[in-house]
DNA sequence: GCATCATATGCCTATATGAGAAAGTGTTGC
DNA sequence: GCAACACTTTCTCATATAGGCATATGATGC
């Protein structure tokens, strides 16, 4: 099976270099989809795809106005990233090095004990 | 063009929920890699593919012990992800029923200075 | 209604998996 | 060397995009 639809998953939705830039262009404040196009420079339908998908899993919620369609950021979904992560704080705090150190430590130990 | 390839992007690989359940269950400490197809319901081979994107990415180390290799977390990758999200913080803390609330209010504002 | 602007969709192609099955590699112990 | 064990790699299949292009849809103004 191939993976599973990007729509259904904020995970999915922001694994995606380009869609990761539309969020982060979108902090600056709401605009329209041809905005974003242009901003970061994509095509038109390129912009509404993604943006598709980032409606699709609440990342940005999109408000009509005339012709134009406003997008702005919802970043309500990226708390569960930041938390989902932020459950390994402990671990990343571990240094490596020191635990490498540490392991060859009980490894002397270990060879002194028995010689 | 399709997806950018999951092994060069530490978004893409946690972007597959069994990779995460992988990580989930790596903060128990480090395991062969029978035990964690076992552990996760998955079979051996699969298993050793989603481990070996974790590796390339760097999120899990490998220990060989004689026949058996021990994969550990090494969580410092999920660093840049927990600060990518964390750098919208300021945005999920908005509330939306709020925004709206006040969107509703400068609309009202602006009828009653016309009227 | 019609032309125009702003977006969204449909279609097609190349690519990237994820899963399952089978075969290959490396290590241990007899 | 050989059998057994623990993994990894390879192959094939079905599916899911991302891009580019052309077209359709919606709203506005005349």
């Amino acid at each position: 099976m191939a993976r599973a639809p990007t729509t259904s998953d904020v995970f999915n939705a922001i694994a995606e270099p380009q869609r990761r830039d539309i969020l982060t262009l979108l902090r600056a404040g709401e605009r329209p989809a041809t905005a974003v196009a242009d901003e970061l420079g994509m095509t038109q339908p390129g912009a509404s795809k993604h943006l598709r998908v980032l409606r699709e899993v609440g990342l940005v919620k999109d408000r009509r106005e005339g012709k134009q369609r406003f997008y702005a950021l919802d970043a309500r979904g990226l708390q569960s990233v930041h938390e989902w992560a932020g459950g390994f704080e402990q671990f990343w705090n571990e240094s490596f090095d020191r635990l490498d150190a540490y392991v060859q430590q009980l490894a002397q130990e270990d060879r002194s004990t028995i010689s």
